[in-house]
DNA sequence: ATCAATTGCGTTATGCTATAACGTGTGTCA
DNA sequence: TGACACACGTTATAGCATAACGCAATTGAT
């Protein structure tokens, strides 16, 4: 999934979410983007699922809301090495994007035993960072 | 968090999710409620936040969807030993429900480390059962 | 060069998911 | 008995996501 230049769209969707030190809506994507002649929610959905596809986002699925991949410099996210966890603050809103090869390869191997097939897997905790636990 | 006597629309909406062999949304269960006098998403709403309490329903974050718990009748979720994961399937609907220590100690390991303090987490397997898959 | 297929874009309308805010009734218990 | 907690019912609204239409630009094979 090598991700090909970015359209006008995507570009000012991508750019809005990595400025953003928190998960967006595509509500809020879209009222930061009216300025630059968004309309309407398909403009931003339809940008975010190219995004997507080419892993410079990720959804998160127990907001509704999308975050910049905070890999998406290295080989991290356009080489799907893995599945991605999530760490989310629910005071700050604060994310934090990590991979573990143990937990990865743990639920491989359920999925293996049970025959089951995986297509994507999602792993959010969301709670308190340390800087809002202290 | 040990479960009261469910009141009226509480057991009416576990017994919808306990009969259903697939998770259902909100509005989904209050259609199949209508004929019993619900008429409105906040009597489903308010029961399902109950029954989430109880440990008797879990929700689905990536299906905006509800399941009964596969273990209410043992002490599983009502003693809430851990976090539990979900396998998918994306073609019959069917949910595996499923307690990993390892993973659960992993994500704990690292939450540790990053002094984040865990409030709830969510996995959920994507994907193909093998019935489905075959 | 041209035609067909693909892709992105814009717009309108609609559907699905979830909660706010108000009021009612009922049971507890100090 | 009066304050409180809790379940319930209703209306309205907020928030998230996609269907369906048409147009424009690009690509690529013939």
């Amino acid at each position: 999934m090598i991700a090909p230049a970015l359209t006008k769209n995507q570009s000012l969707v991508f750019e809005v979410l990595n400025r953003s030190d928190a998960p967006m809506s595509a509500y809020t994507i879209l009222d930061r983007l009216r300025d630059h002649g968004f309309r309407a929610p398909l403009q931003v959905y339809r940008a975010l699922d190219k995004l997507l596809e080419f892993g410079l986002v990720h959804r998160l699925e127990s907001l509704n809301a999308f975050v910049a991949c905070s890999h998406a410099q290295s080989d991290c996210c356009s080489r799907g090495h893995g599945t991605v966890a999530f760490a989310i603050c629910e005071s700050c809103g604060h994310v934090s994007e990590f991979h573990d090869h143990a937990v990865d390869h743990r639920l491989g191997d359920w999925a293996k035993e049970k025959g089951f097939k995986p297509a994507k897997t999602t792993i959010e905790i969301r709670g308190l960072c340390s800087a809002c636990a202290a």
